[in-house]
DNA sequence: GCAGACTACTCGGATTTCCAAGTTTCTGTC
DNA sequence: GACAGAAACTTGGAAATCCGAGTAGTCTGC
């Protein structure tokens, strides 16, 4: 868990200051950065800190999450990376842990064989169910805001990863 | 830079209809979340590719903004881990790195033995700006949103920071 | 039907971050 | 004024992530 030490001020709100007291461009943009750094800290603070218990980290839950949701309970790593925008090595690492946590199990792929399935064990299944409560009762670490305000914030947050090309804008 | 590979659909939208499905808790706060952390990993990825030709990380380039802002132009180590946030060994590696870069310099705290001073060289001030109007011209990453959308942004995520105790609210 | 391009995963190395433990220096109490 | 406890930083070790390069398998065009 990041260090969480509380400040007597915003310090946010005091770089802008300054940023702006330098005729800095895009003080908007500089502070919305800033703070969606902080906040994703925060989040990461309180979800790993639910979730380590059952020796998770949020990497390992997402993707145990995506296999939950998946048709049939197994995906190809390389769909898990595009899924979850992890770098292939980073899905090997992860179903590497998973695997040896016996949370998920490698299988061949039946066609294809340059591909690798991972595939959630009963106990992966079990556990996702545990480390969702456990998640879900810290509110994700944004106790701070109504349902509303969280949808407002996703669709905030949906500009924007169009506009990195993340996926395409669906009318 | 994270892998930014576009998908042909909004994940996070069809996570959601998943979890909603089973009906599990606060689909709200796991949307927000998980936008949160997606963003968060897009900026990394605009700015950091912005730094990378002045040998710069983000958490780098923060700490030299903060000297550069500091009204004597140094800092102690453990207020700089306060104000980013950081735990004091990231300070130490980080200061380490910038000293050898050239950009700070550490210097003896005049009463306080115990402390360090992290202060910024010429060099460093010259690479803050140039850094500056590097990391600017990308938008931060966040070209897809108004000035006011990003205010608004600011002002929701300002919320949860107050939630988390990030520091008192003021009115 | 085969050569070359492409795809999927893994391995080694670098960077960054954190935690735990240790050293030096201060501070407050008696 | 001495000592216990706190504070500030550093060192060593673990985990996570990325990148580059390598290996094995598949597909395409001729």
């Amino acid at each position: 868990m990041p260090p969480s030490r509380s400040l007597e001020f915003d310090a946010i709100a005091e770089a802008r200051r300054q940023w702006e007291a330098r005729d800095w461009y895009a003080p908007e943009a500089m502070s919305a950065t800033t703070s969606i750094m902080r906040v994703q800290q925060i989040i990461l603070a309180a979800v790993d800190e639910a979730l380590r218990p059952l020796d998770l980290s949020f990497a390992r839950y997402e993707a145990l999450v995506l296999l939950e949701f998946s048709r049939h309970g197994s995906l190809p790593l390389g769909k898990m990376g595009s899924r979850l925008m992890l770098h292939p090595t980073s899905v090997t690492n992860i179903v590497d842990r998973l695997e040896r946590q016996g949370l998920v199990r490698r299988a061949a792929h039946p066609t294809d064989r340059r591909t690798t399935l991972a595939r959630i064990t009963d106990q992966g299944r079990a556990v996702v169910a545990k480390a969702t409560d456990a998640v879900s009762a810290t509110g994700f670490g944004l106790g701070g805001l109504t349902a509303a305000e969280l949808d407002h914030l996703t669709a905030l947050l949906r500009k924007t990863r169009i506009a990195a090309g993340d996926f395409p804008a669906t009318p």
